[in-house]
DNA sequence: CCTACCGATCGGTAGG
DNA sequence: CCTACCGATCGGTAGG
């Protein structure tokens, strides 16, 4: 490589987002100094802040960078073309895969989003409502009694809820991994969701 | 109502509390300074440091509160001598109707314990795996086989991501209550658990 | 119980 | 004149 400057900019400032998500992820982000970003990197703060504006863009652009990728996981899940219960466990293998790779990015996706400013924020929001909105038609799909009964929403919440807490507790060095944790993911959700009887939740408010 | 004088040591210490736990909610741990706390709670700082040590024993307290409630709600179910399935369906309704009260507390319990010293961490967590123990017993009862797998803890753990989860999604003044929801996660999860293929799970390690 | 402060550290930027 | 940084320090604010 002759002209190395653009290149080792673009890896450094992908290291940069690496290193800081793991660092929101472990002591919040606003727990989180620019100096220990920047230590975390090799660089000295006036060197991080040559390849990131401000904290604030760093936060953007790692929670952008994530949506990103679980929105292109959607799409590709949905080329398959698969029918309602197969893409619906389509796309929860594919999600809890995805996290086990990046663990740090999602726990700043889901809980420091808060963070940013308004404008910032609604544009990641809109990013996870098209991915959550994805998962609720397939949802739809499988039991579209719960659609009527507008609890296809909520259920793909709870969905979202075992998936996105599996951070707290399953350990990337333990017994258990993602991998095995999926299909019983897919198992307990698609087996819940058919065993669901519309007449008794509706009965029940 | 005067200000002042009607306001006994006992309950200025319980308000700070409570304000205490939304602002950390709202803000994080480490986003919240204790200028904001005394504000909310129509005190100056030097006047909030008379109730409170510092600002970590603040956070130990809101987090020893709440999850001394949730064992005496284990406590009062198990109390009940309910069978398996009955036991499951009754903690299950218990937790997520408490957490409806005490949302900002269940956040500051979830999310900000790891600011806590690790002596006062590991007390907290201790209470934690107790509760956590009393519903993994219970989907032990109810499906034995996942017991032998070792799967009964980690299904119950993503029974915790369901109701942990609901604060993000389920606003307190919208359509949807927690009491509508209380039996949903509960059909979703027993109905769930009753459809797992022990087999199908052994396969997939 | 308030005003007045401290050591340190915050996010961010100056000159060279 | 540009880039990629450094040592030092900016104005404010943190917990106490």
């Amino acid at each position: 490589m002759p002209r190395g400057r653009s290149a080792t900019y673009a890896d450094q400032h992908e290291a940069i987002l690496a290193h800081a998500a793991e660092l929101f992820a472990a002591r919040g982000y606003p727990g989180t100094s620019m100096n220990e970003v920047a230590t975390a990197c090799g660089l000295t703060k006036p060197a991080l802040y040559h390849y990131v504006r401000d904290k604030e863009a760093l936060l953007l652009q790692i929670c952008q960078q994530h949506i990103a990728r679980l929105q292109a996981l959607v799409a590709s899940v949905q080329a398959q073309g698969l029918s309602g219960e197969a893409q619906l466990r389509a796309l929860i293998l594919a999600f809890v895969r995805a996290y086990a790779d990046a663990q740090g990015e999602h726990r700043v996706l889901t809980e420091d989003v808060r963070f940013l400013g308004e404008a910032e924020r609604s544009v990641v929001l809109d990013g996870q409502r098209q991915v959550v909105a994805a998962f609720a038609e397939a949802v739809a799909q499988v039991r579209p009694a719960l659609a009527a009964a507008s609890l296809h929403k909520p259920l793909t919440m709870l969905l979202f809820g075992m998936i996105n807490w599996m951070f707290t507790w399953l350990q990337p060095d333990g017994p258990l991994t993602h991998d095995d944790m999926a299909p019983v993911v897919a198992d307990l959700f698609v087996g819940g969701l058919l065993a669901l009887q519309t007449p008794a939740l509706q009965a029940s408010t």
